[in-house]
RNA sequence: GUGGAUGUAGCUCAGUGGUAGAGCCCCGGAUUGUGGUUCCGGUUGUCGAGGGUUCAAAUCCCUUCAUCCACCCCA
């Protein structure tokens, strides 16, 4: 035998009931969103490193450490860590916001380069949409709306929670900034290390240092509330209102900030006690800066992205079922002779049915075809020996209830399967 | 990138220097046209990999790889 190759790390192959969760929760962010009038969108995996650094932030670890990146000809391309970028980008080159406001939405894998732990891989995937050519706070809550949604619809309202924030506008955000800098500066050596550097690059960022001491320095450090001119208070306040004329619980956190660079005024996650050490399952707010910085014409934008993973995975701690993709019915010939007719009855069922039909192959004892028959977890067999050939029927029997096989004319077929559901 | 734990049958695990095991699963029979329950029988192994110590290593030592959990950070 040669050598087995093994998965790379983070990597996973997804199959069974985990699929199952995961395609489950894909599949309702998907209904819910074109419920609400969102369109597909699909981007590539691969974008130019540039778009990334410029886009989400060159001082983020999702950047600076933690891109899958490989030279494409001297031009260093990456796999995306997350959809936004690579969304904006998509809306600039195709100028899709020139003719009206584009609601997207997206569905795929990201790829970080971190250590595997539950609930995080170095492959995940992502639900996200953005809203392009809005000032909001209208839209940016009805996109927290649509999540709440499915929240609802996947039983999971009560195990999440959410906490919003704001950073204000651009000028806002600045004085902000600057306010920070000049009262950590005296400061900076009792920093912890990631925050010394993050002093000069990003110092928003060390408001939510996990470092006890940092967090005893920041405790009177000053906050954006200080900050926020008339504009960026009356947008925060209408967040804040339209949120809870909808019915949804939030709780203002003055230290959110995000992990990237390109937000502005609304934030907002969602997180779970749940999950151990992975509390978030997802988060999003304005980026009313980014198409501009993109290259774009300047346009208000706004959107969120979820952890599919995450959300399976709670689902799963809370004993949700996820529909699974067995067969209904299990065509068992018992014989070569009966095998054409059986791939007959088969075929008429495919078609004028939605059921899943599987037959039985690979020959065995009655016994062994009907014990595959119940592994396939169909809860009917249709059995079809010499009997049933030479009087056009099949005898059906229910492998999951307790009724007595019966024998059906093939005609009838069809009408009683789908009578019986 | 840092720390801790764990790698033995398809799965869950026991085995701390002396012939590799159990339960579940799987296969066969009881039941030659009927699964799932019951009874009887059977198969399943580079003990993660490489090296060392020893008469003898799954077991002790070294190296390495992988996985999990946590830190950091994030979805």
């Amino acid at each position: 035998m040669s050598e087995r190759s093994p998965l790379v790390r983070g990597m996973r192959d997804l199959y069974a009931d985990e699929l199952a969760r995961i395609r489950f929760v894909e599949e309702v962010f998907g209904n819910t969103l074109e419920s609400y009038g969102y369109e597909i969108i699909r981007l590539p995996v691969i974008e130019r490193t540039a778009l990334f650094s410029r886009g989400i932030g060159e001082a983020t670890d999702a950047v600076s450490k933690e891109m899958f990146t490989f030279d494409e000809e001297s031009d260093p391309v990456s796999l995306r860590p997350e959809g936004t970028a690579s969304c904006v980008r998509a809306v600039i080159d195709a100028n899709l916001y020139r003719g009206g406001q584009p609601k997207l939405w997206y569905s795929g894998s990201m790829f970080r380069h971190e250590r595997p732990q539950r609930g995080r891989y170095r492959e995940f995937f992502q639900v996200g949409a953005e809203a392009f050519g809005f000032d909001g706070p209208d839209v940016d809550v009805e996109l927290i709306r649509v999540v709440q949604d499915v929240w609802d619809q996947l039983g999971l309202a009560n195990e999440i929670t959410l906490e919003i924030n704001t950073l204000g506008n651009a000028a806002s955000r600045q004085k902000h900034r600057e306010g920070l800098v000049a009262y950590l500066t005296p400061y900076k050596d009792e920093l912890d290390e990631d925050s010394q550097r993050r002093l000069d690059l990003n110092p928003l960022r060390i408001l939510d240092s996990k470092s006890g001491q940092t967090q005893r320095l920041i405790e009177h450090a000053p906050e954006i509330s200080d900050y926020l001119d008339d504009e960026s208070r009356r947008h925060f306040d209408e967040f804040q209102e339209r949120l809870a004329c909808q019915g949804v619980d939030a709780t203002v956190n003055s230290r959110l900030v995000r992990g990237l660079d390109y937000y502005t005024h609304g934030v907002f996650e969602w997180n779970t006690e749940r999950l151990g050490a992975q509390k978030q399952v997802g988060g999003g707010g304005r980026y009313d800066g980014l198409c501009e910085l993109l290259g774009g014409a300047p346009c208000p934008a706004t959107g969120f992205a979820i952890g599919v993973d995450r959300v399976a995975l709670l689902q799963q701690d809370r004993g949700i079922e996820a529909p699974i993709s067995t067969p209904d019915v299990y065509v068992l010939a018992l014989s070569d002779d009966e095998e054409g007719f059986a791939l007959d009855v088969a075929m008429q069922l495919r078609r004028q049915t939605k059921l899943r039909v599987r037959m039985h192959q690979g020959g065995g004892k009655v016994k062994a075809r009907m014990r595959a028959a119940d592994r396939s977890g169909a809860s009917v067999a249709l059995i079809i020996g010499a009997h049933e050939a030479a009087s056009n029927q099949v005898s059906l029997k229910w492998l999951r209830t307790v009724q007595d096989q019966v024998a059906v004319p093939v005609t009838e077929l069809t009408a009683t399967l789908l009578n019986s559901n």
